[in-house]
This record gives structure tokens, sequence and C-alpha cells, in this order.
DNA sequence: TATTGGATCGCC
DNA sequence: GCGATCCAATAG
């Protein structure tokens, strides 16, 4: 049994959110079919009081989809080539998002590999924030896409008697952020603990529940 | 209006 | 290790 994640999730501290999405599936229903991947990998930005978020300094025509409700797509364009998923965070009017860094393929995989271009090895499909979007066909004109609707949104397994743990069956891994020079050293990211399909390794600055 | 540089990726 | 590629943000 699967629940699809509701405003109330998303409606909390960024930390928090950021750490629980790990395990929960992503899932886009396209004209070709649905495609899903579980997330292993996720980084918290804090909003206005983050000097690496890109909501820093205020609102502004950009990064107004932060500041609205939470549960909202906050999608962007990067180096001028590729898109990143954010999941809005916090009370209306508080800044706050969790951008989804990688995913392991689960449905709709010949799909992923046709949008990729790409038939090498299942890590690879989706083990970078510009490559699940691609993957996904999720592209900048989603920006501010509703999560609780049915095109794109985020489930979870139900019905587990472990629902309640803070940790599912996995260890988080918890690290500095990837790709930003400001606030690079704050300890925001976090990805299951022994993935394959994680980004990339870095030095381990702490693993909880593990 | 001009300039600058970025929450990346893939190929060299 | 580096170029692609383009738009948002900021300064003038």
């Amino acid at each position: 049994m699967t629940s699809r994640l509701s405003r109330k999730f998303y409606s909390r501290k960024t930390i928090v959110v950021a750490k629980e999405l790990l395990g929960k599936t992503l899932v886009h229903k396209t004209d070709e079919g649905i495609i899903s991947g579980k997330i292993v990998e996720t980084e918290a930005y804090l909003g206005q009081k983050d000097p690496g978020s890109h909501a820093y300094g205020g609102i502004t025509r950009r990064n107004r989809i932060m500041f609205g409700p939470a549960g909202k797509a906050y999608i962007y364009l990067v180096y001028g080539n590729h898109y990143c998923l954010n999941v809005v965070t916090e009370k209306d009017g508080v800044s706050g998002a969790v951008l989804i860094r990688a995913l392991e393929p689960q449905q709709g995989i010949g799909l992923m590999r046709k949008r990729r271009r790409l038939d090498g090895p299942l890590p690879r499909l989706a083990n970078g924030p510009g490559k699940l979007t691609k993957a996904l066909g999720i592209t900048g004109s989603m920006n501010g896409a509703d999560l609780t609707g049915n095109r794109l949104f985020i489930i979870s397994q139900i019905g587990s008697p472990r629902k309640k743990s803070r940790c599912n069956d996995f260890s988080i891994v918890t690290t500095g952020r990837i790709g930003i020079t400001t606030g690079q050293n704050l300890p925001y990211r976090y990805y299951i603990k022994g993935s394959r399909f994680v980004s990339k390794t870095v030095p381990i600055r702490r693993q909880e529940c593990g």
C-alpha cells in the first residue's frame, strides 16, 4: 500500500523534510507512461537565512515559489544546461526547499534511458540533480507545480510497523553540500548509506542511526 | 542595458 | 580537467 505525501508533510522544517524524503518514491505521470524512482539523496536549503540558498536576501522573480505554500515544485535552470527539482517546505510565507539530488530508478526505466540517451548502467541514469530531471522529463515549464496533484508527486510505503521510525530500513549519512561555495560546509546533504545510486561520495561528516 | 557567474554534466 | 550554454541577479 502506498500513500501520496500531503501538504502537511511538506509544511515542516526543511531539514526534517529533507531527511524524511529519503526512501520515498518520486513519481511523474507523463503521456508516454509512468516514471518513478526512490529518493536516495537530498539537500536542505534553509531559505532567507541560508547563504547557500537562492532565497538568501529575499524574494525575487526566480525564487518566489520558495516563499509560498509548501508542497510545490521549485524548478530552475543551472549553468544554462540543466534543470534542478526542489520541494518547497515550511509554512506559507517562509522560504525553504529540499533539492532532490539522486534517484534509484523504479518504474519506466526504458523511458529514462530514452530521455537520457544512455544505455549504460542503472546507477548512472539519475545520480545527479540534472540527470534525474532529464530522466523524468521535468523542465522549467513545471516550476510551481503542485506536488499534491496527480501528475508529479511523492509517495511513501505505509502499513509497515516501522512507519513511525525516524530511520526506515537504512542509515542516513550527512555531509556538506555539493557544487556551491557559500555555505558549502554546512551539513545539509543527506543520503542513504551504502546506496549505489547517490551522485558522488565525499568525506563523511556524520552518520545517524547507524 | 551590460556584465557576471552559477545548487551540472559529459567528454577530453 | 574543461567547455557548453543561458538566464537571473546586480550594478550602472
